[in-house]
DNA sequence: GCAGACTTGGAAACCGCTTTCCGGGAGGTC
DNA sequence: GACCTCCCGGAAAGCGGTTTCCAAGTCTGC
């Protein structure tokens, strides 16, 4: 590979003036020499060598992001939203999947700790396990010790800055809306119990329904995916409502009625939570809880490359959003 | 941060053998010492510096991918393929996305070799402007003479390994299918004239039409995604027979169809291309050509990593499967 | 015409780690 | 017991940049 001093060499400089010229310093360099070492750097097709520069300069250009599954369209809205946002600030990303398992993503952490990269971005549901969320939080302090930078989306678990979609308040408004159509029995497929957003929309849910005083809901536990949706939708009992507590679950409940022959929303009303993009192709159109992912995975990057000290924790409301895979009772 | 020099200081060992203890080396360790680093190294939470590991050891373990979007399912499925297999190769990813800005891609090629990362995949569809093709070649070939590898999953234009699909192929046997249910009168939303993949597999089709002694099909340019399939839709004249060159436009397509009340398949039979995992929970089912996207993803990144010198290029079979969004003409 | 303030180029230290090269001690052989 | 290996620990030379510190010009202003 070409380096600074072989383009240093051709231009007859010396290594600082090189450096100075092709890699963003603060002095001025004569137009003479300037041109000799840019023609120098073309000719030999230099390119600096980043990990020089980031040993050299203490500091990278690139931030983490942690997601569950990119090709879930939720943690593909909220990374591409996070890339975007940091392509504009001149950022590389390296994205790592944990396929769900909470050790990969502490071994993520270490990971991109290692690599120095200015921010961490955890994307997704914490589960309820004190032991890995321990561990993860001790491998983030051990990161932030360093000077990293920390943010999350998801709950507010880690101690670093974190968007908060707010589960419990988006699905109990959800749970009155359905109510307010004359629903009385529900289903939740609730997903696995040790998902806290699975477990807080679950029982913001059924708060809900205590509250107006109707009877707590079937709950049916689960993979917090497609098919795990399509599985928790056969057993389902007599509601008349039925509330996954995420589109992608929502959706595969959608395919095993469809294929059971159920029409959906005159047998069975259903509904989802966190409106993703691909849901308008879906017929019947899906009753959700619309969260605004993109805004968010670029608030979640905001917030970790923000140098203020105290932890932030924004919430973010969800609104619901009533379609056609809900029906009012008679 | 911690530095391995503030372990070995801590352990009481030089430089050298605590680098030997703890950043894999071939020389043996005395187990005494051996233990003291590693608690020093535990005790201060020491985590290698990966950007002086890289300059030393003059290789990274990092490869990169540039796609175009990260939320369209195909791009999806094929660097999630690309990322288990780099996982399991013990490799970091950073993931670009262009946006389908041409510029952008040689851009992301230039900066992942300023990464000196150890490998590019290029996923996507190449464009037909000889222009910037031109200086994406001669950005690899950069990055290539420098000791890079980089491999490809679209058109073999780069002059490098590429995964290509058989588009033309393809088409041809969807069109020969289609033709053998009777129909006669077909329409093409053929995404944009200047993307090789989208031309390629509207001129597959249409050359399949033709040795049928059919009459040509009607063409409509557009966006090479969901709204671009949505708004082609609305052109279809008098074809009793539309095929959108990929799942993500016919997915719009029939969006546009339903809307207007049209009938799928009774009214107008629609294939796609790609079969990309979410078609299983449309309605009606999409008839398509299959593409094993995961693996595709995968192979591309083990040519990538392959030492190889002559520059390999894998044909990718597509396979026409036919689901209820067509219909037999009577 | 000259002191003093700027500007600009270069030498060299340094970033944190790997690895070669040396040297000293332990263990084996005759 | 002398000699040779073999092992293992440490010193130091890079890896490819950045940046501080100097020195030598180049401009000012009077």
């Amino acid at each position: 590979m070409v380096t600074l001093e072989d383009v240093a060499k051709q231009a007859g400089v010396s290594l600082a003036t090189a450096s100075r010229v092709l890699n963003g310093s603060t002095r001025q360099v004569g137009a003479a020499l300037r041109a000799r070492v840019e023609q120098a750097a073309d000719e030999l097709g230099y390119r600096a060598n980043i990990a020089a520069q980031t040993l050299a300069r203490g500091a990278s250009n690139v931030i983490g992001i942690v997601v569950h599954d990119l090709t879930d369209p939720y943690f593909a809205a909220l990374a591409d939203g996070a890339m975007r946002a940091a392509a504009t600030e001149g950022l590389l990303v390296m994205v790592g999947t944990t396929h769900r398992d909470p050790e990969q993503e502490i071994a993520y952490v270490a990971t991109l700790h290692a690599q120095r990269v200015r921010a961490v971005l955890l994307v997704g549901s914490r589960v309820a396990d004190p032991g890995v969320t321990g561990r993860l939080r001790d491998e983030l302090a051990r990161y932030q010790a360093g000077g990293g930078r920390a943010a999350c989306v998801g709950q507010d678990l880690l101690g670093v800055d974190t968007v908060a979609p707010a589960n419990r308040q988006g699905a109990a408004e959800l749970a009155r809306a359905l109510a307010g159509l004359g629903h009385t029995r529900f289903a939740v497929l609730a997903g696995p119990p040790h998902l806290v957003t699975a477990a807080d929309r679950s029982a913001g849910f059924a708060g809900a329904l205590a509250e107006l005083g109707l009877p707590a809901p079937q709950v049916i536990h689960g993979p917090f995916d497609r098919d795990g949706g399509y599985a928790a939708a056969q057993q389902v009992g007599d509601a008349t409502c039925v509330f996954a507590v995420n589109d992608v679950m929502a959706v595969g409940a959608l395919a095993a009625y469809r294929e059971r022959g159920v029409r959906v929303p005159e047998d069975v009303s259903v509904a989802g939570f966190d409106d993703i993009v691909t849901l308008r192709d879906h017929v019947p159109a899906l009753t959700t809880v619309r969260l605004p992912l993109k805004d968010m995975g670029a608030r979640a990057l905001v917030l970790a490359l923000n140098e203020d000290d105290p932890i932030v924790v924004e919430q973010v409301a969800g609104e619901v959003v009533l379609r056609e895979s809900v029906r009012r009772l008679p």
